[in-house]
DNA sequence: ATTATTATTGTACCTTTGTCGCATTAATAT
DNA sequence: ATATTAATGCGACAAAGGTACAATAATAAT
């Protein structure tokens, strides 16, 4: 049942950029920070183990790419992500804002097991990469 | 700068069946429902024009496709669709709850143009369906 | 009604995301 | 030191989604 998983140099180096990084992270992030060392398939299934364990959570961007981040009160079998996410339209960045907040009721008979909040909007250097343009 | 629109067939079928839909559509649902008529470049093209118009929303599922759902309050330039999303992790149904709720408060600097909450987990038919099979 | 203009469409092609099977490699247990 | 079996790299692949371009069809102008 339970998989016993092993600690190698690539799931390492993996977790030292996710640990790193102050927000959340797409495949394309991982490929240029370990520039191509490790191959496709090997990311997805190490970040999709992390997922897997509760180490990692997902966040579906609004640009149809999947980012991943490190969890905080997370354990596999139950996630506990209930934050808010930012993602910049300019920059494309992935910020989670470490705010809980009250999750809307329901109708009757839905089940909630997860949940995702994204919110699109300029991050503060973007605002002001372009506040500066607009001067000219 | 404005470009103006033409009211083509392949534009009023497609916005029938946005209309008839009443959960939130992937492209798969588009071509299923016109058994492939219209080429999936138009079909693209054309629900982006309906967004840039503030006609139709786009709702990113945790399954990494786009969804799109008619819009009830917007217009141009400003989308106004501050409301819940729940997606089913079963049949993968993608559904608009209209209820309006508190959006929180944002880090100083941040700007926000649009949000979008996607609740994940069953939706009625398919948590009784599970609940049946359970029994035997 | 006819013609001119240009938005729209279909076609082909491409990129990116993400997955799968399989042989090889390497971490752990014996 | 050896056996076991996760984990990796490789190749191939499907699906999502976008782009360039020539052909078509709405609309505006005549």
């Amino acid at each position: 049942m339970d998989i016993r998983r092993r600690n190698t140099k690539t799931k390492q180096m993996i977790m030292t950029v996710l640990s790193d990084s102050s927000s959340a992270l797409c495949y394309e992030d991982f490929e240029k920070q370990l520039s191509g060392t490790i191959d496709k398939a090997t990311v997805y299934r190490i970040l999709q183990g992390f997922c897997d364990d509760g180490k990692v959570h997902k966040i579906s961007g609004n640009n149809g790419k999947t980012y991943y981040a490190l969890c905080h009160h997370c354990n596999s079998g139950n996630h506990n992500d209930n934050h808010i996410h930012f993602q910049c339209i300019r920059c494309q960045t992935i910020l989670c804002i470490d705010k809980q907040f009250s999750i809307p009721v329901l109708p009757p008979g839905y089940r909630m097991t997860d949940m995702h909040c994204l919110i699109s909007g300029h991050c503060p250097d973007c605002f002001n990469e372009i506040a500066d343009y607009e001067k000219k």
